[in-house]
DNA sequence: ATGTCC
């Protein structure tokens, strides 16, 4: 009892506040170095209020050094507003406490405009995946997300549905000879293929992302691991689509969901930490550090954000082709989205920027796709244009389990009877990614009614991801 | 999401 470890707690009694300094002093704790708890504490509170004597002592010199740092700082840290903005959520009932309470916290920044959480919603890091905040001149990496740029593409094919039964072998073999997936995995310098993203003059902005170039190459046309996915499907026109060109009926059809992998993953870590550096917020907010957009630093994080969604969109496309020419098919419509990344968009008369981290672009008329999970329909859509839903929809199912829970409760047989079920052939992929592991797409659809139309359905077939995780070795 | 903390 006595010699009970000293926690967070016994420091806050101490008068120590929820910060940085906290951790030091409880990693500084873990050793102990021949103290008891009684002496310990006493020490802890010494350095607390004098950490300047304790500069040059072999223990306490890290602890002391943040102390004085916290406090030179203390008047720069930025205040939130005391009250949040209002915003609103779709699809209330099934969106978790964790990602409305990130919500709020963003909507206190004082560069915050407007914000909304999308039906599909869950906790993240900073800004929840399915947030959306626009923001004025600010641009918040980690608003934006670590996969910057992450796409999904659609091709549609001039092939009947059939064709996914006819020919299944064929596809399977196709699918498998022309992607590569996992963390890590890209192709070597003779598979290499080129793409006229790799001459963009963006590339030379900075040795920063200069030093990017070539690992970026060796990626292009990979796809990630986790939720990544190429799959091959039936896509349904119920109706016809004049916009589209599509007649009513049943095509094959190509889909892909991928990122700006390894080269927009270094950005966001960069410019996050950059981002952290400049702008000091308060510790709950500490993760939503915006970079001003009018500033160097912003331009630099804007040119590369955009430079990150031009790769994924190659990546994407280096696939569609690859795809395309070895079925030798005609293309009759394609779609892309991008749903994770920073817009310069009108709202209510302003300019403002618009981060979307897991949601999908939704303005009037401009299409969308919405996968469900690797068993279950995805939807073409057409946005609706909602102010309240700045302009956005869900950029999926949402999931219904972290990963850590998936892989601890669901069974593969269970997996494998839905997917004999429903007739679906899966390569790769982890029980985290299974379709149980989601939440119900037709409820998440009915949820954002007001933000976009379906104008077709897409249901997986031949479906490819990363094996076992993120991995693929 | 990414070879996961310079």
């Amino acid at each position: 009892m006595e010699n009970k470890r000293i926690n967070g707690n016994d420091l806050i009694a101490l008068g120590y506040k929820e910060n940085h300094a906290m951790g030091v002093a409880l990693k500084i704790n873990r050793k102990r170095l021949g103290f008891n708890r009684e002496q310990m504490l006493a020490n802890f509170k010494r350095v607390l209020e004098h950490p300047e004597s304790y500069l040059e002592d072999a223990v306490f010199k890290p602890l002391a050094e943040v102390l004085l740092e916290i406090d030179t700082m203390e008047e720069e840290i930025i205040k939130l507003k005391e009250h949040a903005e209002v915003y609103t959520v779709f699809g209330e009932g099934n969106i978790e406490d964790g990602a409305k309470k990130q919500m709020n916290v963003a909507m206190k920044l004082p560069v915050t405009v407007a914000g909304a959480l999308m039906p599909d919603a869950h906790q993240g890091y900073g800004l929840p995946i399915g947030g959306v905040l626009a923001t004025k001149n600010a641009v918040i990496p980690y608003g934006v997300g670590v996969d910057i740029g992450c796409r999904m593409a659609l091709s549609i094919f001039d092939l009947p549905a059939t064709y996914l039964d006819t020919y299944s072998d064929k596809l399977k073999e196709v699918l498998l000879k022309n992607t590569r997936f996992g963390a890590g995995n890209g192709y070597l310098k003779h598979e290499r293929t080129d793409h006229e993203v790799l001459d963009s003059s963006l590339f030379n902005a900075d040795d920063f992302i200069r030093s990017l170039k070539d690992k970026a190459w060796t990626q292009l046309g990979s796809s990630g691991g986790g939720n990544h996915f190429v799959e091959f499907g039936m896509i349904e026109f119920a109706t016809p689509d004049g916009a589209l060109g599509v007649e009513q009926g049943k095509y094959l059809a190509l889909l892909t969901h991928s990122g700006s992998r390894g080269f927009g993953a270094t950005i966001a870590g960069h410019y996050t930490k950059l981002a952290k550096e400049i702008c000091k917020l308060p510790y709950e907010a500490q993760h939503l550090a915006y970079l001003d957009v009018n500033q160097a630093e912003g331009q630099a994080y804007w040119l590369a954000m955009n430079l990150a969604g031009d790769y994924a969109s190659a990546c994407h496309q280096v696939i569609h082709d690859k795809i395309q020419s070895a079925l030798g098919a005609e293309l009759l419509a394609k779609v892309e989205n991008h749903h994770n990344f920073a817009w310069k968009e009108q709202f209510n008369g302003e300019e403002v920027i618009v981060h979307r981290k897991g949601a999908t672009p939704a303005g009037k008329d401009v299409m969308g796709i919405i996968p469900g999970s690797m068993a279950t329909e995805g939807f073409l859509v057409r946005g609706k244009g909602k102010e309240a839903a700045i302009h956005s929809a869900s950029h999926g199912a949402g999931r219904l389990m972290s990963r850590t829970q998936a892989l601890k409760t669901l069974s593969t047989a269970d997996l494998k009877a839905i997917l004999e079920d429903k007739g679906i052939t899966l390569l790769g992929a982890g029980m985290d990614e299974a379709p149980m592991a989601y939440k119900d797409i037709h409820k998440v659809m009915a949820a954002q009614v007001d933000l976009v139309d379906i104008v077709a359905t897409f249901s997986p077939k031949i479906v490819r991801m990363a094996d076992d995780g993120s991995r693929e070795d």
